[in-house]
DNA sequence: GATGAAATATATTCTAT
DNA sequence: ATAGAATATATTTCATC
């Protein structure tokens, strides 16, 4: 809840562990930063407890892992709300990341991994089965991300090199 | 190159890493698949030599850390294509991840973070420049993710304890 | 916050199965 | 391809300034 305070140090750390959550110690961080590693680990340590820092994960090529298939799943919630409702379609198996969208119809964006069609289409029975309208449903060819550019003090381009 | 040798080993290592990647040893994971912790970083180096596992990342709540606005921007490109179209929108600053969709218009789906709509303005600008139309735009609410349930042997419902 | 030393954990290399 | 043992390295913890 301690939002806010996040100053430079703090990006830079973020920026950091975006970039390489697993081999990247607190010395290294220390460095970029012109601090201490232990000035680092209780920044990282501050950041864990506050929420800013969700977790640390691997990004896996499920192409290459054998689950060619990666579906966008845009659903409507027919019932109000649910608290747990995220939740629970994130407990579902294939199902890897959920978004709230702004929209008015399509609130619900669920993004499912699987090895053919016969993975995904059990995902949408369970959508269906939580009450929900999955409305669209758009294969995703390829899937990119990126450290955030606005924690690297030093570019705004992206290229830190 | 070296795609679909992933037995039930590898996959334990990599949900173990979709877990937590930073403080997830070799050897925890040796202990959960019932090898030994050389043989895990073996593996593991395999499945990131055979780019399965193409990075670890923190994973941040960019509203803690002080960027409330996700969006996300739905873009057609007008030149058929450019090898790394891809990589210069994950340069454009702001931006964190984009995913090729195989509809027939709008063929990439960008997302951006920023502080307010002013940080997301010139990235729909940015992308303009590259010859993209943005086609749609969509606020983000939430976002989260999960390890994929598919690399758990135990359960199959995202549950695991 | 930063520093230094002790304790712990982890990675590397080599050898053997 | 896996496991084990020895060494080297790195990291955390804690006391201190």
């Amino acid at each position: 809840m301690t939002d806010e305070k996040i100053d430079d140090v703090d990006k830079a750390i973020l920026y950091a562990l975006q970039e390489d959550a697993r081999n990247m110690s607190s010395g290294d961080i220390a460095e970029r930063t012109g601090t201490s590693d232990s000035t680092v680990r209780k920044r990282i340590q501050r950041l864990e407890s506050d929420g800013v820092i969700k977790g640390y994960s691997a990004s896996v090529d499920y192409q290459k892992s054998g689950y060619p298939l990666r579906m966008l799943l845009y659903c409507t919630a027919a019932i109000p709300e649910r608290g747990d409702l995220v939740s629970d379609i994130l407990a579902i198996d294939g199902v890897v990341s959920v978004q709230e969208l702004v929209t008015g119809e399509q609130n619900l964006l669920v993004t499912a991994v699987g090895e053919t069609d016969s993975d995904v289409t059990p995902v949408a029975q369970e959508l269906l089965d939580m009450g929900l309208t999955v409305a669209d449903e758009v294969l995703v060819r390829s899937h990119e991300t990126t450290p955030f550019g606005k924690f690297n003090s030093k570019t705004q381009t992206g290229d830190d090199s």
